[in-house]
RNA sequence: UACCCCGUGGUGUAAUCGGUAGCACAGCAGGUUUUGGUCCUGUUGGUUCCUGGUUCGAGUCCAGGCGGGGUAACCA
């Protein structure tokens, strides 16, 4: 990889902080844990927090570990569960431990009767409109509760009858005593504990009240003695929240650093908006290739690998940046290039005859697997005398900087031989049907005897041989690097009408085995991906990737238009 | 109009105890090449948000300003 190695350690503000904290011996052993709640599925954006977390626990030597924070059974899903643990595993990442914030829960309230004891905690009977209505403002205080003063012996017996069931759903809370004119609303005596009677996909019937974030996440770290506690800039205002419940409970304390959260153009990561656009219809499911899911990113041929060293090139920060689409793709290309096979395809046709080819001749001719790797071998591929090449490598009137097929050029089909263009036929409507050509029998290969040059090389495939097979182009979602500040919001009117094209292309024979998830190059086009959703036996469906830099296209691009 | 966080080339990120800015991607130019891919080489971009201050010396410390982001769920 061109990016930093890991015997170069990364220095970034998080790792500054563990190295002195391990040089100061606050910390023996550095543990992390990837929390996130089992309500949806995995993208990009947890990518970051799984490499950093993982990453970090590696570098210096300690344990990471997986924990769903499993506090509110309304939005869970043991379905969830089981899709992060496969996405984390595909990503690369092994958890060092596995655990549940429900398995926590006899504890977490344990604690809590003992800061009801302590007074710091008390029942209230306002229902949820009026505690809000009682928080106050980013600019006025809060009021007080009038349940605020019960005593401790009393909250006791409530919080108890709580937990018993005794009470509806929303009718009590249990909420810290802090303080309602705190300049930070979370210390705004936040509710700990909410009725609810429902069940929960890993603890069932047994609990009727459910914690919050705050007073489960915390709480949860100290139990498994994490020592970093990273999560993103939006929980700033949390840690002294965090902190607070530590310190008066007496427990660890571990140590909450924050980050920024990845964002990258073209691309939306929040639960809500792919909700949206996953139940609006305007992708076909949560592993849409275009979603940046992690899901999602699998079906497009993103590497895993690729994914991991753009997170950890990227870097961790507390400045909200958004990184081009361009750094991914680079990483996606620098993988694929190196491990991808070769192969020819030829996506959008034209005929073109040899005329000077031996009749009904075909030859097998080597190919080479991977110019990058030589021990990928190489493949036969049947040449003849009537091929299929791409449209745009053939100009009939080209400019002086075009080096591909004209009339009376020649140039050299990968793998095969030199043909020259000695016309074309067309059809009533002037369209071009077929380009006709000659070959030179001496270029066997493609190398000419005499040392003659051919300024280009171009791909092909045999008519009567080619495996006829769709092929799906994607491109970005949107048509904005910033859908997520839509006008109005409405992201949906930004959408890119052409992110998804299907395309009948006509592929080398070989190909007839690809299997789902293999990732090919198709050379001189992009990378490919074999979906392992829809490909059946014999007729694989091609995902792609990522195109091949092409400087001729932006050179032309540039030029004219 | 409260509180918190942040502000380094186009993008992102780095710079030991303060010693005059590095890397990657992108861009540009050239070379190699049976992918106009890869690879190699060279190169253009920064008054380190601004203004003061401390200092022999500040991206790094201090003050003020400007700008960006975040926060008012019985969500996480």
């Amino acid at each position: 990889m061109t990016n930093a190695p890991d015997s170069a350690p990364a220095s970034d503000f998080i790792r500054d902080r563990i190295r002195a904290d391990l040089a100061s011996g606050k910390v023996q052993q550095v543990v992390t844990r990837f929390p996130p709640e089992p309500n949806g599925y995995l993208h990009l954006g947890h990518a970051k927090a799984i490499t950093l977390g993982f990453s970090i626990a590696k570098e210096f030597g300690g344990r990471c570990n997986l924990r769903m924070d499993d506090t509110n059974p309304a939005a869970e899903d043991q379905e969830y569960v089981d899709a992060i643990k496969a996405d984390v595993r595909w990503l690369g990442f092994e958890w060092d431990a596995m655990y549940y914030a429900a398995d926590y829960f006899d504890q977490i309230y344990a604690w809590a009767e003992q800061l009801v004891q302590k007074g710091l905690a008390y029942v209230d009977d306002q229902d949820a409109d009026a505690i809000a209505a009682s928080r106050g403002t980013l600019t006025a205080p809060g009021k007080n509760s009038p349940c605020r003063d019960r005593s401790p012996a009393e909250n006791l017996q409530l919080l108890r009858d709580m937990k018993a069931g005794k009470f509806a759903d929303g009718q009590k809370v249990l909420r810290a005593k802090i303080d309602m004119a705190h300049a930070n609303l979370n210390m705004r005596d936040p509710v700990m504990y909410r009725i609810r009677h429902m069940h929960h996909q890993r603890t069932g019937d047994r609990w009727c009240i459910y914690p919050m974030y705050d007073w489960a996440h915390g709480q949860s770290d100290s139990i498994e003695g994490i020592t970093h506690s990273l999560c993103t800039l939006e929980f700033e205002h949390h840690r002294p929240l965090y902190d607070w419940f530590c310190d008066s409970l007496g427990i660890e304390k571990p140590q909450q650093i924050e980050f920024a959260r990845l964002n990258v153009e073209y691309m939306l990561t929040s639960k809500r908006k792919l909700l949206l656009l996953v139940e609006g219809k305007h992708v076909d499911g949560w592993d849409d290739p275009r979603l940046p899911t992690l899901r999602g990113l699998r079906r497009r041929g993103y590497p895993p690998q690729a994914l991991v060293a753009f997170c950890k090139h990227v870097g961790v920060a507390k400045f909200n940046s958004t990184h081009e689409i361009g750094l991914l793709e680079f990483h996606v290309r620098d993988w694929l290039n190196k491990n991808a096979l070769r192969r020819m395809a030829v996506l959008d046709p034209v005929r073109l005859v040899i005329d000077n080819w031996p009749a009904g001749e075909v030859e097998m001719v080597d190919a080479q697997n991977n110019p990058e790797d030589q021990n990928a071998g190489t493949r036969k591929v049947p040449f003849a005398g009537e091929l299929l090449i791409e449209r745009e490598d053939f100009m009939e009137n080209p400019p002086k900087d075009f080096f591909r097929l004209a009339p009376g050029r020649e140039v050299r089909l990968r793998f095969g031989y030199f043909v020259k263009c000695t016309g074309v036929d067309k059809d009533a409507a002037g369209n071009i049907t077929t380009i006709r050509c000659t070959y030179d029998p001496t270029t066997k290969g493609g190398n000419a005897p005499d040392g003659r040059k051919v300024k280009a090389t171009i791909h092909w495939v045999s008519a009567a041989h080619a495996l006829d097979a769709e092929v799906r182009l994607f491109e970005h979602l949107f048509t904005s690097p910033d859908p997520a500040s839509a006008d109005g919001g409405d992201f949906l009117k930004l959408l890119n009408p052409r992110s998804k094209r299907v395309v009948r292309g006509k592929l080398e024979p070989s190909l007839r085995d690809a299997k789902g998830g293999e990732a090919f190059q198709f050379e001189r086009v992009g990378y490919f991906y074999c979906d392992d959703q829809d490909s059946k036996a014999g007729a694989p469906v091609f995902h792609r990737t990522v195109s091949l830099k092409d400087s001729w296209q932006k050179a032309q691009q540039k030029g004219g238009k």
